[in-house]
DNA sequence: TGCCAGGCCGAAA
DNA sequence: TTTCGGCATGGC
């Protein structure tokens, strides 16, 4: 990888295909959206961020200090993702998925809104889940700026929503799933270290989040992937059986360590698109 | 208007 | 252990 400064940006190459908008409309994060200026847009780790590919290069709108502490890690800049693809696309039934999904990464997101997000996610669709997440920042996240004249929201530390009641959270419209949240809340800020989870083989740290309220096996995996890097994790469930019918040949769950939960987001993304007319769903 | 959505929970079978 | 209804709401 090679980092150059340009002017109010920095430009990054040697890092194979990186794709913003599969990265970003895969599934796995929900609050990077299209730029009016170009490329894609959003707030993590309480900073902003614009990121867009031009020629070979990937421009990020960002300094120095923050690249290697956040985004150089968020965007998993360091994983060969092209020696990945590779080993996925020697499955005939896999290459489709990585054919339509190629230069995806899977982001390391703050546990802790990986796990309100996915608390948020269940029996939602993803414009929705961006919505709701989108209203809890604006009312209880901390302003950090503007963009192109909107203002801007960290993601509300755990503390902040820990002190609010489910009436509070009432014009975030998240029906039954506000209570789950607000008691995740409080169990971390009371003590649940999500960070600790880390240092836990990943069936003991799946166990660990299923002890929190409103989190089954699916959201933990969630949690697991993308706020924990465990990438042997591998949300099995409804979408699973809808990508074993279109796989006809039976579905390919052979996979092991960090190529499971990169492949888990190539055919979730790839079945999701097949469902909505064969492009990514905005 | 009706179906579906990155589910989870508790009860019943 | 598996199945199923209920949950709260909005996108399409």
């Amino acid at each position: 990888m090679v980092v150059i400064e340009r002017r109010q940006c920095l430009e990054i190459r040697d890092i194979g295909v990186f794709s913003p908008e599969h990265t970003f409309e895969c599934g796995q994060c929900f609050r990077f959206v299209p730029s009016p200026v170009g490329g894609y847009a959003g707030v993590a780790f309480g900073r902003f961020l614009r990121l867009w590919c031009e020629r070979d290069g990937l421009f990020l709108q960002t300094n120095r200090s923050d690249f290697e502490q956040i985004w150089r890690p968020f965007l998993d800049l360091d994983r060969d993702y092209g020696a990945i693809e590779r080993v996925l696309s020697g499955d005939t039934q896999l290459k489709q998925a990585v054919d339509f999904g190629r230069g995806l990464r899977v982001l390391a997101q703050d546990p802790w809104e990986t796990l309100c997000t996915f608390i948020l996610s269940q029996c939602c669709n993803i414009p929705r889940i961006r919505a709701m997440t989108e209203t809890l920042c604006r009312l209880f996240g901390v302003p950090i700026g503007e963009y192109e004249g909107t203002p801007l929201y960290a993601f509300p530390d755990p503390q902040r929503l820990a002190a609010c009641l489910e009436p509070d959270l009432a014009p975030v419209r998240a029906g039954y799933r506000a209570r789950y949240v607000l008691s995740a809340a409080r169990r971390i800020s009371s003590g649940f270290d999500l960070n600790a989870l880390r240092g836990l083989p990943t069936d003991q740290a799946r166990g660990q989040l299923m002890q929190l309220e409103g989190v089954g096996r699916k959201v933990a995996d969630c949690v697991l992937l993308f706020g924990l890097q465990k990438l042997d994790a591998f949300p099995v469930d409804t979408w699973m059986k809808k990508a074993s019918n279109l796989w006809d040949s039976g579905f390919p769950v052979h996979l092991f360590g960090e190529t499971a939960g990169i492949a888990q987001q190539y055919i979730f993304y790839y079945v999701r698109s097949q469902k909505s007319g064969g492009k990514a769903q905005k």
